[in-house]
DNA sequence: ACTAAAGCCTGGCTGC
DNA sequence: TGCAGCCAGGCTTTAG
């Protein structure tokens, strides 16, 4: 489940391995892995093209061709990259190919096929109807607690379902909500509008220091090249979660059992006594 | 303008 | 053992 630190650390490891090399042929095997392009579109405007560099924006993956294209990539829920032998045998699941120069191919694999890609003109990258609507990063100046105070101002929704729309805050996902919210010691079931002023920097705070700490603990992982799959596996206690999928297990703050409660369709891990407002 | 909920999709798991 | 039904959740679309 590919969140802000997720993609981040898939970023950092697809530079390692792919960054500066050419797309010598490129084949989409699912239509609905980037359903704007025929298969003969996609191979066609990737072929020749070399990776000069690779971002991200919000959860979203950036490779930025000579070509002056850039093939952005959303894994949403199971999406990855994996980056194999030329003369690997690709896993079920992988929908496109990447053939590179280096006796190697990078794979995106999508069991849930959730995930897509898409081709734009780097010129019109940032207008394109998926970045556009972005709120700024959470570690940019912009994303500042008086910013954060006014997006939250009106909004009566719930504030973990707030957090994660990413039109007001991007990175966070079901999993890092619960975990700035736990840190933050607030309720996620209160409106967004109804945050305090005392709360409102510490939650500011908790977000960018749960997608930090969880960024760093991951990038100590073995940098194997067949794991470009944005998969977190946390090495450290820091990045370890103390909140999601621990129902009924102990706060690591009080001990009290930790609650899960069904918030539109998500699940939400809290603690009753640490987070009670 | 804002909010809520359904839908997309596969595989793992639970319970009959 | 088989299998229906639920669940996982990022994001878009539709409905209110």
């Amino acid at each position: 489940m590919p969140e802000l630190p997720e993609v981040e650390l898939a970023v950092r490891a697809l530079k390692k391995f792919v960054l500066g090399r050419r797309i010598v042929k490129a084949q989409l095997l699912l239509q609905r892995t980037a359903p704007d392009l025929s298969p003969r579109q996609f191979a066609s405007k990737l072929r020749g093209a070399r990776i000069e560099s690779i971002g991200r924006r919000g959860k979203y993956i950036l490779f930025t061709l000579d070509s002056h294209r850039v093939l952005m990539a959303h894994l949403r829920m199971t999406g990855k990259f994996l980056y194999v032998q030329s003369k690997a045998v690709p896993p079920k699941h992988t929908h496109a190919i990447f053939h590179l120069d280096n006796r190697h191919k990078l794979l995106f694999k999508d069991l849930r096929q959730f995930g897509f890609m898409k081709i734009v003109s780097e010129a019109e990258l940032f207008e394109t109807k998926e970045l556009k609507p972005l709120a700024p990063e959470p570690f940019s100046e912009e994303f500042s607690p008086a910013y954060l105070r006014s997006v939250l101002a009106n909004s009566r929704r719930k504030l973990k379902e707030f957090l994660l729309d990413q039109t007001k805050i991007t990175g966070l996902g079901n999993i890092y909500v619960s975990e700035a919210l736990f840190l933050a010691q607030i309720n996620p079931f209160i409106e967004a509008r109804e945050l305090s002023a005392r709360r409102l920097p510490r939650l500011h705070k908790a977000i960018r220091d749960v997608l930090a700490d969880s960024i760093e603990a991951g990038s100590t992982d073995d940098p194997n090249p067949e794991s470009i799959d944005g998969s977190y596996r946390p090495r450290t206690s820091k990045g370890r979660w103390k909140m999601y999928g621990r129902e009924g297990k102990p706060c690591p703050r009080c001990g009290t059992p930790i609650r899960r409660k069904t918030l539109a369709a998500r699940s939400t891990y809290y603690c009753p006594r640490c987070q009670r407002r």
